[in-house]
DNA sequence: TTGGATATATCCATCTTGGATAAGAGGAGG
DNA sequence: CCTCCTCTTATCCAAGATGGATATATCCAA
């Protein structure tokens, strides 16, 4: 699938909700995003450069993030900044709706305990 | 990776998490595990014949589930039915804490709206 | 006893990912 | 001004994971 038209079906594939979410709160570049990846799953999940760079074009053509110019500050030529687009957005909350579902599950059968 | 020892890191499989979440509260046997993770997830995740046995046979091999007697009152003698282990629930409960620390994430950044 | 639903199981094509590799620009130090 | 090392984007290919078709057999109802 993927690059075809809006194609905003839950579930995400895992690459593209994370990323989508490291972008939730502001720009990053590629290595950026991959950083911060890392930082929101505690070390867990850690982008390799063909996933990063296969689901950024992907996520382009799609129309979830698009490219921006680098904030004020940043020299580096090389950086490709991303921002969420509204279809991103969406497309994101779907799928943290669809994780919280499951935590939800996860804590009424004991799994986890109850929300603080 | 899989049919190897005990191999209980995060991530797991998000097939093999859904199959977990299902027998966390009761056994159930192979369509009857597919249709209970349907459930969990509001249809969202379906799980195929192919990914649905092959992912019970090697986490009875990697000791995450073990297969047990039919409860009483089931006749089918068809059916396997299959129970978490304590490896299990232990993997479980791990995977469950990541997706919950995702949430949060996602709160934090009014993605979702704050927990009730 | 016949037919459709249920159940487990395997195989293969497709989807998804990770890592090796490449190529070029930036930056520090001599 | 060079040289070396890092950072950055990017592509390719092998390995991993999934879904669906198919097979086989049993259960159950008509």
């Amino acid at each position: 699938m993927s690059s075809k038209n809006i194609d905003t079906a839950v579930p995400l594939k895992p690459a593209v909700f994370h990323i989508l979410l490291a972008l939730s709160d502001e720009d990053h570049h590629g290595l950026g995003i991959a950083d911060e990846v890392e930082e929101n799953t505690a070390g867990a999940i850690r982008l390799g450069p063909g996933t990063l760079y296969r689901s950024l074009k992907e996520m382009t053509q799609d129309g979830l993030v698009r490219e921006v110019s680098a904030p004020a500050g940043d020299e580096d030529p090389r950086r490709k900044f991303y921002r969420l687009t509204r279809s991103g957005r969406a497309a994101l909350r779907a799928e943290a709706s669809r994780y919280e579902r499951i935590v939800d599950v996860a804590r009424k059968r004991a799994v986890l305990r109850e929300a603080r």
